[in-house]
RNA sequence: GGUCCCGUAGCUUAGUUGGUUAAAGCGCUGGUCUCACAUACCAGAGAGCGGAGGUUCGAGUCCUCCCGGGACCA
């Protein structure tokens, strides 16, 4: 389901940016529609790099089904969605204290927001307790919010001010006079004086105080962030907040509640984008309640995951969902901009509630209103008709009541009358809703929902295959009754994503989706690990440390790209991806470091700061010597120079593995030649491996291999631990099938008689190999597959078939378990061991890989008949002639040595044998097997492991002791005779 | 401040339910252009698992505290 949100704020941040350094132009000086316009363009271009990178890395969507939150069909169901919450009444209009940017007139959220410590005072006033001569001392750092305070509050436990809790204290400055309350969560009796004031329309904590003490909410601020008249005094209002405050430390003074002052650094806090300090300001926003009867949002979801509808992978995200919906807070959906889908509610304000009534009246009987998509409500806000501004002679009219109606989608001429002068002109509200609204509704809203017949039909072999599902679009479909495309794919099977988004975006997806459908969007919720720099920072753009994937595909191609990045993705943790920029003239790799301790990072040949350095920064080479520009948030690279690109050598790891694979494809075709499709099990087995008809041991082995590693990805996958399921085709194929196989069956190959059995194995297990890798490595899987195709075009495991046309199509392998065969692979383990010790042997006397040698292996029987029967193998993959085999055999004297668990072998090296280098390999080894025994020993002479540990453990210790015993032996018995020799 | 995650060779990471002297890739050292592959092959050096306690016959793996890094929520 491909497709891109749209991204709100970031979104209409960045065009406004531009617009501003480019044109010098605000969103109030173009205007709404315009501002919009001009945001669909940017969005067109940036959507078409983002699913060109999608395509580029090869994700197999239905490209036919792109959506965007903000199109005609994604935003028919947000409609439909707000309408039926605003009808179920679960969403209200509330007030909430929002980070507000007092420049750009603004709420900014919390992520928008950076904290820089500045210079100011911290001043301490009193106010006299109304009827007594007791004062009650406080400290603050914004005196002017004491226009606004509700309270003052002092910690329950504190002896110093029991008496006085419950009593009142007057506001000398406007005569309010509010109440001592206690709260152990604001007070700390240690701080300062022990009593706080408390202002809740304008401080985070204290609002929370309010909201716990039933205190009022005085806004004191407009949004230009001069005071209002809700101060309570003529004096202040329409002056600027800091003038204010200078003018209130002044009266407070005059009026001798002023104590003291003293200087402090404070952390302000400040808007992104404006640079200027934010103030916490009370103003309407829309909720959704997350726990209001009967439907309970918040609990519907977390029972969803409780009853495991619904699984997280790894599980322990499962708390971060539970906890988060668990506090069951109410959903903050408006946003204080233009980009995004509006409000759908037109409202008004009227002197009371039964003015409102009469206008909901005369509206409900209107013939163009229909309760099916009109829904109004009436709200009492609980104040006054009409008052005096304290401290002022003004009266004002407050609303009694507030009319809002909700309209879904598609009824523009309803929204008209509401609009007319017939009706009191009523207004659609200027907010938009939170991008995550639309997001939550991704996996209905894209298959068409609430709709029935709009979206692209199911067409293709999937249709034809399964005709239990109607086609949408087609005659045979009743329409208005059923949506096959949302019944086919809802719910979905898994969800991928990052774990910051969970609360976000996942939360909210179930819950919507239970809302809507009645059913999980999804069964499985996976969140994969994140790639940090090289020095565990997020990436991101302002650091300069973002990569485009574009550059690693190119430089590494795409499967190397995907396969690496699958191979990062494990359950643990997230990825640290250390980067280098590339030099644009000799391609010699700079690494990446921090700038000035960072985050910002740089090329490490540069040595400027970049934080205080003016002007364009290049990095030099160390190789070449020539200078280029770099990838960096300080400049935009002048086009048509050559820029470094930042690229990770850590890519190789998938390049060097894609190209092994291709080069043992290439080779496995070049050996097809007469290729015929036969099953391989059609001639019975000899009871000998080398029978001279049906499996070689080898056959037997990959086989067994083949079908074990096969098990193991499925499992791996279903737990979506890639990275394990990389590892584990890696290892096989390069380990396995090229190391081992492959050098195996070379001889066969050129043997007229055995090279038809050879061959469809060879290229059965490809077969079964290019699918288990397609997922990893797409492109190249399919190439070879084709490849395949024109040479071999019946074959497959365990029967011979016409394979896929597309290894995209082509079945998952489906192995027989039987085929795993423990006993066999530990044989061959045994022949693997032993060819090592040969060639290991060779490396330390640096004989030459084209001298044949000779070895005699003494050894038990029935070992000594399996490897007879391999020896072929000997001289096949380490040159050796496999001279003799058995219990009996001598050791020849001048031989190089080695002891396996259940063998020894010697290799004569007449006039080559070092034998004082020798012998110094064989002590190595004997204190080698000395320490393992000791340890052995000490363990099973402890008492209360033999009595405690379980018994097959106290067995495997012990059987584990007698062949390191036997090892021993024979190095000793190598020793002693080396001396001999 | 709360919750969660991570700290294992120079680097980046594996390490299932606690069970032989901890594994891989890169990098490093030495040797090979051997008829699929030098983006390769062969061999080697290199960590006692952030620190301190504890549980246990036995701990990288479980518990507690501390130190360092990250994320989310306040």
């Amino acid at each position: 389901m491909p497709g891109t949100d749209h991204a709100g704020i970031a979104t209409q941040a960045v065009v406004e940016r531009r617009m501003l350094e480019e044109e010098g132009l605000t969103r109030h000086d173009v205007g709404r529609e315009a501002l919009v316009n001009r945001i669909w363009r940017w969005k067109d271009a940036y959507e078409e790099r983002i699913i060109g990178q999608l395509k580029q890395l090869g994700a197999s969507c239905d490209w036919r089904r792109m959506r965007f939150t903000l199109d005609e069909v994604c935003s028919k169901a947000v409609r439909r969605t707000f309408f039926k919450l605003f009808k179920d009444g679960l969403i209200y209009r509330g007030k909430r204290l929002v980070n507000w940017d007092t420049y750009l007139q603004t709420a900014v959220a919390d992520d928008e927001v950076f904290e820089e410590d500045v210079e100011s005072s911290f001043w301490t006033f009193n106010y006299p307790v109304v009827d007594d001569d007791e004062r009650i001392s406080f400290s603050t750092t914004r005196p002017e919010t004491m226009l606004g305070d509700t309270a003052v509050c002092v910690h329950p436990g504190d002896e110093r001010y029991k008496h006085l809790v419950g009593r009142k204290v007057r506001i000398p400055l406007n005569g309010r006079e509010i109440p001592i309350i206690a709260d152990a969560l604001l007070a700390k009796m240690e701080m300062g004086t022990g009593a706080v004031k408390v202002t809740p329309a304008h401080d985070p904590n204290d609002y929370a105080c309010g909201q716990r003490n039933n205190l009022p909410l005085i806004n004191i601020l407009n949004p230009d962030g001069t005071i209002n008249a809700e101060c309570g005094n003529d004096e202040y209002v329409g002056k600027d907040r800091y003038e204010v405050r200078e003018m209130v430390i002044e009266g407070m003074a005059a009026l001798g509640h002023f104590e003291r002052s003293e200087k402090r650094i404070i952390p302000l806090k400040h808007s992104d984008r404006s640079k200027t300090p934010i103030e916490p300001y009370l103003s309407d926003q829309w909720f959704v309640n997350m726990d209001a009867e009967p439907f309970r949002l918040a609990q519907a979801a977390l029972d969803a995951v409780e009853d495991g509808r619904v699984r997280f992978y790894p599980s322990r995200y499962a708390k971060t969902y539970q906890d988060w919906l668990g506090e069951k807070r109410d959903w903050c959906i408006s946003r204080q901009l233009w980009w995004g889908h509006r409000i759908p509610v037109w409202s008004k304000d009227f002197a009371s509630r039964s003015d409102a009534d009469v206008i909901a009246d005369v509206i409900r009987h209107q013939d163009w209103f229909d309760p099916t998509f009109v829904f109004i409500r009436v709200v009492d806000t609980g104040l006054p008709s009409a008052g005096t501004i304290p401290g002022t002679q003004a009266t004002v009219r407050f609303p009694g009541a507030t009319m809002f109606v909700g309209v879904d989608d598609g009824h523009e001429d309803v929204e008209g009358h509401l609009e007319s002068p017939r009706f009191g002109r009523l207004e659609q509200d200027p907010d938009v809703l939170d991008t995550w609204f639309s997001s939550a509704l991704w996996p209905h809203s894209t298959l068409g929902w609430p709709e029935f017949d709009r979206d692209p039909p199911m067409s293709g072999p999937r249709a034809e295959q399964n005709t239990s599902h109607q086609v949408p679009g087609t005659k045979s479909q009743v329409p208005g009754t059923k949506n096959a495309v949302l019944d086919y794919f809802y719910p979905g099977s898994v969800l991928i994503t990052s774990r910051d988004i969970i609360t976000l975006w996942v939360a909210r997806m179930v819950l919507a989706g239970l809302y809507n459908m009645g059913d999980v969007p999804f069964r499985h919720v996976h969140v994969h690990p994140k790639i940090l720099d090289g020095f565990g920072q997020t990436m991101s753009k302002s650091k300069g440390n973002g990569v485009d994937p574009l550059d690693l595909i190119d430089k590494y191609g795409t499967d190397a790209v995907r396969f690496t990045i699958a191979s990062f993705a494990g359950e643990t943790q997230d990825v640290r991806l250390p980067m280098s920029y590339e030099c644009p003239h000799c391609e010699h790799l700079v690494p990446q470091a921090l700038d000035d301790g960072g985050p910002m990072v740089k090329p490490a040949t540069v040595k400027e700061s970049l934080r205080s350095t003016a002007g364009k920064v290049l990095m030099p080479c160390p190789r070449c010597k020539q200078e280029s520009q770099f990838s960096t948030p300080r400049y935009d690279a002048e086009p048509g120079e050559p820029v470094a690109r930042m690229v990770s050598e850590r890519f190789e790891y998938g390049r060097n593995f894609c190209n092994k694979l291709w080069n043992a494809c290439r080779f496995a075709l070049m050996n097809l030649e007469g290729y015929e499709a036969g099953d391989v099990f059609a001639r019975p087995a000899g009871p000998r491996l080398n029978g001279g008809q049906g499996l070689k041991l080898e056959d037997r082995w990959i086989l067994s291999r083949l079908s074990t590693v096969a098990g193991e990805i499925e499992e791996y996958l279903g737990r979506y631990q890639f990275d394990a399921a990389t590892r584990s085709l890696r290892e096989f194929t390069w380990n396995e099938f090229c190391d081992w196989y492959l050098e195996m069956v070379k001889p066969r190959l050129r043997d007229e008689g055995e090279r038809p059995l050879a061959q469809r194995v060879l290229v059965g297990v490809l077969d079964a190999l290019l699918k288990l890798l397609h997922p990893f490595a797409p492109f190249i899987t399919e190439e070879l597959w084709q490849r395949l195709n024109e040479l071999a075009p019946e074959r497959g495991l365990p029967t011979p078939a016409c394979a896929a046309e597309s290894v995209m199509i082509a079945p998952w392998p489906a192995l027989p378990v039987e085929w795993r065969d423990r006993p066999l692979e530990r044989r061959f383990e045994r022949l693997q061991e032993t060819i090592v010790a040969v060639r290991n042997v060779r490396a330390i006397y640096g004989i030459p890989p084209g001298t044949q040698i000779t070895l005699y292996m003494r050894c038990a029987g029935d070992v000594a008949r399996e490897m007879q029967d391999v020896s072929g193998q000997f001289d096949n993959l380490a040159k050796t002639l496999l001279a003799a085999a058995g219990a009996d055999v001598e050791r020849p004297p001048a031989s190089a040595n080695f002891a396996l668990s259940d063998a020894d072998g010697y290799i004569p090296l007449e006039g080559v044998i070092d034998r004082q280098a020798e012998e110094v390999r064989q002590r190595k080894e004997r204190e080698r097997l000395r320490a393992l025994i000791v340890s052995q020993e000490k363990k099973l002479s402890n008492q209360s492991f033999v009595s405690k540990a379980p018994a097959e453990v106290v067995e495997q210790a012990r059987e584990s002791l007698a062949s390191l015993h036997s090892q021993l032996e024979s190095v000793e018995e190598i020793i002693a005779q080396l001396k001999g020799d």
